[in-house]
DNA sequence: ATCGATTGCGCAAACCATTGCAGGAAGCTT
DNA sequence: AAGCTTCCTGCAATGGTTTGCGCAATCGAT
């Protein structure tokens, strides 16, 4: 095969008479070297297709430029979203980014870890996982003096910079539509009370409906576990069943809300008229379906901006103590599954 | 700040009063090495937490266990599908991904390939851009001596193994299922003609409509440039007000079926009955639209596997001159969209 | 002519793990 | 007791780059 043969300072400095330290200085303009001689080297350098080892440069600076990313899952609009937007930037900033999923599961997450610390990134993202109550595994990158960054999916028990969406606000703006449009009776199905982002929603969800003067049963609200599709399709079942059945609901994601949009459908109840459906985190397929489901805007492509400018700003300043807590906000975008009483155009933002 | 001051060999080996050589190899059990000294020394290093400084390691063997894997998109439920199948296997193999995408420009894929290359992965999976028709960028790297295994967007210019869909037969199968549910006048919303793929399925749909004797016609064939939703909205409108219109029609893929389904479903056409839709790829939302979208299914996560797997091999066995065909088939999966004359249970598979 | 500053460059150590080779020690055979 | 294994261990080089420090030469100022 016709594998190049790489040259190196070594044989930058024998071919033209220098020392490597000459060699290497010259590359970098260094005050210290004469401008011909940074002339010298840069032709020769240029001309054999001279490029620095990598390995030994990272080698010998401690450094990789590679940035740990774990998410929960890959295959999942918003977290694609995310790392879609983190790649971008960290290769605007000379960066790389090691991808890895938890599928939701520590375990696996503890894995991902020590995988990235072994494979030695300058710094991890992360989103974590629902089982991760504590964070031990995520202490041991900060002891390494490896800065760490949290998105979305955060926890409390390590002390990092956090880059959040505002979920209370983003759930009280949502419910808040819901009742502008004229809804009286407001379900909400809701993710695991583990989960900080559920909570938070749940809390937003609460808070407009009291600020709202609404009405309120615990009847309304549902848990969701597993956070799919079915989930959305069996609960909203259970919730036209029973008594005093509501006339909204608002999902803890598009997808439960595409179960809900589906029962709807087979049981030929008409959305938005009969009743209102709101989503959060406005998937590709939120626009795609019909009726349009209403959603909620998280930003991902921004957040994975913004944690990467983060990690690396941690990085170059070797800051460990941070705890800066960024908190995007959310944008409510509206489409036809809420658009129940007003028909004039429909504002979007 | 707590930074654990890590050990190295020679901390070991110090504190142990023997040499560096002896400890390396006492932790990797070499026969030379009397059991007692290995049995210190391994109780040494566990005591202390030594690990191996990676990037020393990495220098010396010139090897890094990072794979490079770049896509045209990130945020693409295909293509996610296959990274997470990489990344899974990758990691079972004791390697890391780094993931890149090219938006499918070439300059952007020609820039992710130096970086890939810069940061000395040791070997690229790759997927190309619509705009490649010539791969020096992807020649670099052979040159350098590290694999590259092309899969799904493949060029034929440098010699490399393959794992891509057998898209002829998928797309021949999706066909011959709309013939045979009885559709007579079958249109096709077929992808560029630089892309091999999209010439692929066109002749899987041309030789599925002659082998079945069916009619056909130029204006049933439409070049979809963006491959989106608007695409297949807007063919779709000019497909049915044309002379002749069609009873069914073959996507490129699942978006621009979205399109259509779009479109009709604003006209009141009925889908199934009156027109019969199937798309490529089974994304996501394929099941989770009304009415359910039939679709052919490529096996993302097995082709992400498949084509780490054959990477990992070429690098362990350093073979640069692989050019192997791995051709996976697909699976036609049968929902609403086209269950048009025969109504028993539909089948899967 | 001397001193001091400035400029340009090189020596050598350091980073850490790996490994070929040499050699010492102990135990065995003749 | 000399010679021969067998076992175990250490020396030293290797990989490529970076960088602190020191040295030499040059120039200007006194």
């Amino acid at each position: 095969m016709t594998e190049k043969k790489k040259i190196t300072l070594k044989d930058i400095a024998r071919e033209l008479g220098i020392s490597i330290s000459t060699a290497s200085r010259a590359l970098k303009e260094h005050p210290d070297i004469a401008d011909d001689t940074i002339k010298t080297v840069k032709a020769f350098a240029e001309k054999h297709h001279y490029v620095p080892n990598i390995l030994a440069v990272n080698f010998r600076k401690s450094r990789t430029y590679n940035l740990g990313l774990i998410v929960p899952e890959l295959v999942h609009h918003f977290f694609s979203t995310v790392i879609s937007g983190a790649i971008d930037t960290a290769k605007k900033h000379g960066y790389n980014i090691l991808v890895s999923q938890s599928n939701d599961i520590l375990s696996d997450e503890t894995v991902a870890c020590r995988t990235m610390l072994a494979s030695s990134v300058d710094g991890l993202l992360i989103s974590i996982s629902n089982e991760t109550l504590e964070a031990a595994h995520l202490t041991n990158f900060i002891e390494e003096g490896k800065p760490v960054v949290q998105f979305d999916k955060i926890t409390d028990h390590i002390q990092s910079p956090k880059v959040i969406v505002d979920d209370f606000e983003g759930a009280y703006q949502a419910v808040k539509h819901l009742i502008e449009q004229g809804y009286k009776k407001i379900a909400h199905l809701r993710g695991r009370r583990e989960v900080k982002n559920s909570n938070e929603r749940a809390r937003g969800y609460q808070q407009a409906l009291i600020d709202h003067n609404m009405e309120t049963s615990e009847n309304w609200i549902k848990d969701c576990m597993a956070i799919n599709e079915e989930e959305g399709y069996n609960f909203c079942k259970e919730l036209l069943s029973g008594d005093n059945p509501p006339d909204a609901i608002f999902c803890i994601t598009d997808l439960v809300a595409f179960g809900v949009l589906k029962y709807l459908k087979e049981e030929k109840i008409a959305v938005p008229h009969q009743i209102g459906v709101i989503g959060f985190s406005n998937w590709k397929l939120a626009e795609i379906v019909s009726p349009g489901l209403s959603s909620v805007d998280q930003h991902g492509y921004e957040m994975g901006e913004i944690a990467t400018l983060k990690l690396i700003e941690l990085i170059k300043n070797n800051e460990l103590d941070n705890q800066e807590v960024i908190e995007l906000k959310t944008n409510l975008i509206i489409r036809e599954s809420t658009a129940n009483k007003i028909e004039k155009p429909l504002t979007i933002g």
